[in-house]
DNA sequence: CTGAAAGCGCTTACAG
DNA sequence: CTGAAAGCGCTTACAG
C-alpha cells in the first residue's frame, strides 16, 4: 500500500506537552463535561500549536464501532445514480459517517469484488444499487449476515428461500407506470406501446404491470407487439424505434421504461420523420435534469434521486441503531410531472 | 455512531481453533512462504469455516499506512465528473485502495467540511476535483502538508505564496479551444463566438485564450460582445442563446466552454427559429455520452473522464510512493471529435 | 477532575 | 517453520 510518511502527532504528544494523562487529552477531544475549562483550553491550544489530527480508525478500533458506510453503485455514469450517490453521501456526511465507494458497473462478478474488499473495512452497513441479475445467495456470501444490507431500486434474485435479511428502498413502479398510461389515455391515445428496457428486470417488470393496469382498466386489449425490449440506454433507444412501426396500425404513443430510454426513443422518431409532442406522444420515468430540456421537454415521473439516497442513508442508519427492526420495504411514489412531449392523440 | 453488533470473529479465534499462535496466522493471511503448507491448509479451511473477515483497519493502525484515498467531488451530477469519480474508484480499487468520497456541491465551504472529516481517517492521499474559487490555503489548512494531494481540471487560486505542493492534472483547454475555433474558420466562419463559462474559472479563462489565439492567427479581431458568459450548465446556456444576436453582425458560429453549454445553446437556437448543424455552427467540450446524440450530434473535445479519473489515481499513488517526486503538472491534450453540429459557413 | 492499566485486532522483530 | 511479547492510537473502567 503505501509507505509512511512523517510520524504522525498523537494524543501522546498532546498529553506530554500539556503536562496531563491521555486519558484527559481523550476527554477533552470528545467535549466532556468533566475536565476543567483551564485544562481543556490548555490541551485544545496545544492540538492547535502541533496541527493534530483526531485518528477516527484507532478510536473505531477500540470503541468496536464503526463510521463507515459503504456504497455500492451500479453505474455512476447515469445521472440518476450519481444523484442518487450525491444524497447518500450528503446525508451520511452529516451524520457523522464516511461514505465508502463502490462501483460495479452492472458487472455482478465486479459487484461481488468490491463488496467483499469493502467488507474488510467494516462498515457499519450497506447500500447497495445492485448490478442487473444481482443474485441475493451471492450477495448473502460476501457481506454475510451481520452487516445491515439495504438495496435500492432493483430487487435481488432470490433463488433460495434463505434467511438472509435486508431493507429495501424502491419506486413505485407500477402506480407510476399506471398514472402514465392514464394521462396518455384521458389525451384520447388508444394506440400505446410500452418501449424499452430489459423485460426481465424487476423494475421493468413492475412497471409493465402498470401499463397494462391502465390499459385493461380501460378495456384495451395488451398487444405484445407494442411491448419492445431494448437495453435501458439512450443510444439502444435511439437505434431501434423502427420497431414500433413495423405491424400496420402504428402507436400514437409510447411508455417509456426510463428517460434516458425516452430521449433516445425522440431522437429516433425525428430520425425517421416523426415529431415527438406534435404528432407523437412520449413519456419517460425518473425526471432526470435533461428531462425539462429535451427537445421537446418531457413528460415523465418525478423520482428525486437525491432526495432517494438522503432517505437510503435514512433508512439504514435506523437498521444499524436498532438492528432488530424487522425487514422494510419502502416504495416511493412518484410523480407525475407534465411537459411538452405528450400533446393529443392526432384524432382526437 | 453506529451500536456493536455480534462479536467478529479475529485472529484469535482461528489461531485457537488450529492450536497455533496469532502470528502464524497473519503470517498465512498475508501468504508468506514461512508457513508449512498443511498449517496453511488447516488455517485457511478454518478461517472459511468461522466466516472470518479480515480487520484491515487494525492492520493499518499497526502498520502505520493506509489503504484510503479520499475523493472529493464538486458536481457529481455533471456526468463528466461522475464519470472521473468511477474511473478513480476503479484504478484505486485495483491497487487495493479504496475511496472515500465526498462532495462539495460546489460551495468552498462544504469542501472545507468535507476534507477536514476525512482527514480523520488519515488516507494515504486526496485527489480534488475543487469547487469553484477555491483557495489554495484554505485547502491547505484543512489537509496540511504531509497529506499528497492531487487537485484535477482546475486550478487553485493562489493568494498567498505558500510552500504548499501538490500535483495537478488538467485538460489542455488553450489548445483545445484553439483547435475547435481553427476547425470553423477553416469552415469559412468569420463570425465567431465564445459562448459560456465564468470568466474567473481557470478553465474557461483558458478556453477563451485558446480562442483569441485561432482568431489572432487568422487575423480577426476579438469582439468582446462576442465573448458571452453564463453558468456552465445546459440550463442557463439555454436562456441566454438571444445574447448572441442583441448587436448588428450576427455570429455564424460558435466556441462553446463545455458540451453542457453547448447542448443549452443548441436548443436556445432552436427557440429561436436558428438550426445549428445547418445555419449555425456549434462546438463543445468534454465530449459527454449525450454529445453523440444531440440534434445534431455535436462536434466536441474528448478529454475522456473515466480514464482521466484511472490517471489521476496512478498520479497519487506514485507521489505516495515517492513523496520526493518534484511537483507535477500534467496537461492532457483533447482530440477534436467532429461531428453533424458544423456546417459549412452559410455564404463559403 | 486526573492518572495508570488494559485492550480493540492486527503486525513486527526476536527467539527458538 | 512457530510462539511470546510489544506496540499502532485511541477509549474505558477503575482508583484516587
Amino acid at each position: 500500500m503505501a509507505l509512511d510518511r512523517p510520524r504522525r502527532i498523537t494524543l501522546n504528544d498532546i498529553a506530554r506537552a500539556c503536562g496531563v494523562s491521555r486519558a484527559t487529552v481523550s476527554l477533552v477531544l470528545r467535549g466532556s463535561p468533566l475536565v476543567h475549562a483551564d485544562t481543556r483550553r490548555r490541551v485544545e491550544a496545544e492540538m492547535q500549536r502541533q496541527g493534530y489530527v483526531y485518528n477516527r480508525a484507532a478510536a473505531n478500533l477500540r470503541q468496536r464501532v464503526s463510521s463507515a458506510v459503504a456504497l455500492v453503485i451500479n453505474d455512476l455514469s447515469n445521472p440518476f445514480f450519481a444523484e442518487f450517490a450525491a444524497g447518500v453521501d450528503e446525508a451520511l456526511g452529516a451524520k457523522g459517517y464516511v461514505t465508502l465507494l463502490g462501483s460495479s458497473n452492472e458487472s455482478p462478478a465486479r459487484q461481488r469484488q468490491v463488496l467483499g474488499s469493502l467488507m474488510e473495512h467494516h462498515p457499519a452497513g450497506i447500500i447497495l444499487s445492485p448490478a442487473e441479475a444481482s443474485d441475493a445467495a451471492d450477495i448473502e456470501l460476501a457481506i454475510g449476515r451481520n452487516t445491515p444490507l439495504l438495496v435500492f431500486n432493483r430487487q435481488l434474485v432470490e433463488n433460495q428461500a434463505a434467511g438472509f435479511d435486508y431493507d429495501f428502498l424502491g419506486l413505485d413502479n407500477r402506480a407510476g407506470a399506471r398514472t402514465a398510461t392514464e394521462r396518455l389515455l384521458a389525451l384520447g391515445h388508444r394506440g400505446i406501446a410500452f418501449y424499452g428496457g430489459h423485460a426481465d428486470s424487476s423494475s421493468c417488470r413492475e412497471r409493465r404491470l402498470g401499463y397494462e393496469d391502465a390499459l385493461r382498466g380501460a378495456g384495451i386489449a395488451v398487444d405484445p407487439r407494442w411491448m419492445i425490449e431494448t437495453a435501458p440506454t439512450r443510444i439502444e433507444a435511439n437505434a431501434h424505434a423502427d420497431a414500433l412501426f413495423a405491424d400496420a396500425p402504428a402507436p400514437t404513443a409510447a411508455v417509456c421504461y426510463n428517460d434516458a430510454v425516452a430521449l433516445g426513443l425522440m431522437l429516433g422518431l425525428a430520425r425517421l420523420g416523426r415529431h415527438p409532442g406534435v404528432d407523437f406522444a412520449v413519456t419517460g420515468f425518473d425526471d432526470i435534469p435533461e428531462a425539462a430540456v429535451g427537445i421537446p421537454p418531457l413528460t415523465t415521473l418525478n423520482a428525486d434521486p437525491r432526495a432517494r439516497g438522503r432517505q437510503a442513508a435514512e433508512l439504514l442508519l435506523q437498521r444499524t441503531a436498532t438492528p432488530s427492526l424487522p425487514r422494510r420495504s419502502v416504495i416511493v411514489p412518484v410523480l407525475l410531472t407534465e411537459r411538452e412531449s405528450t400533446p393529443h392523440a392526432p384524432s382526437a
